[in-house]
DNA sequence: ATTGAAAGAGTCTCAGT
DNA sequence: ACTGAGACTCTTTCAAT
């Protein structure tokens, strides 16, 4: 259930911060924001915190992995036109290669609409492959990246959070 | 400097562990690896989350964010056909649009891909529209997402580690 | 590379405001 | 909703192995 939930400079601070770094202290939070805002203690830092997981607004915490210090150098957008009568059968199967980072049910041109993370461009024609030959796949159109300009999905958040205040759900 | 490193179990326990919870305690990753694998003290945990960071496999922790409850409803990816001349141009207009969490130059039918996070349908075509009129974009070509199957950057993780080491790179 | 110990730092809760 | 204090837990370092 996510609540309302308005944020307030004070819980933006505490969100950018925490997303820059998710294992930032909360006494050094403290410590900040009592320098850049005002007066705060450690204990509501952690009140905050809990407030905005409860609100939905941070659902966790996660690690940044450097893909390419494994080997993984290729990205691919593949573009997936279905049958539609076996949609729901094409995603459960998708669902299994794990190279697919994304996935979304799209309108348009393709049914559905993946990312995907491979170590070079044979790995990269053998994850589409297997993406061809699922039952009901009808066509795949790939495109390749050659190079990664932004990969930040919070990239966003400094923008909505300047506006101090989120919008009211339910 | 991306340094060589053999991951083994224990790294992969650690990273994976940390990949759920970025803020899981030290001392609790020791534990549960003491019973799992083998004994290991807290400092041994400490040391190697260090290595793991110097090789680059590690890069920082950040939030999972819900962007949902924040009233961001709606993800696109664009696809970008720009005169190829001004292409570098273009790119830096595109990092100005902060919807835009993806950005990748591509090849085959795009110069460019993107994926955008929007409000609402009417946001994103707002979005999409100040894409269009960036200076020596010729194209564009968006595809809605009805529904969000899979978005998880790490999902490939747990496969990737249960190799129980790295490639070696420099 | 790993340990165990120790000092300092951080977490988390709660009674009081 | 915030504070400050207290009990507990975690971090981080380091000499020893």
């Amino acid at each position: 259930m996510i609540l309302r939930y308005n944020t307030d400079e004070i819980d933006n601070t505490i969100v950018k911060k925490l997303n820059i770094n998710a294992r930032t202290p909360y006494t050094e939070i403290s410590k900040q924001i009592s320098k850049e805002i005002k007066p705060l203690s450690v204990g509501t830092v952690h009140v905050r915190v809990k407030k905005l997981e409860e609100a939905g607004i941070i659902k966790g915490s996660t690690l940044i992995i450097g893909y390419e210090s494994l080997g993984f150098h290729l990205i691919a957008f593949v573009g997936i036109l279905s049958d539609s009568r076996e949609s729901q059968l094409v995603k459960e199967e998708l669902k299994k290669i794990p190279n697919i980072v994304q996935l979304y049910i799209t309108s348009g041109k393709y049914n559905l609409f993946c990312r995907i993370i491979a170590r070079d461009p044979s790995d990269a024609r053998d994850v589409i492959s297997k993406i061809g030959e699922i039952k009901g796949v009808l066509r795949t159109e790939s495109t390749i990246c050659l190079e990664e300009s932004i990969n930040d999905e919070n990239r966003l958040l400094s923008n909505i959070l300047q506006q101090h205040q989120s919008n009211h759900l339910n």
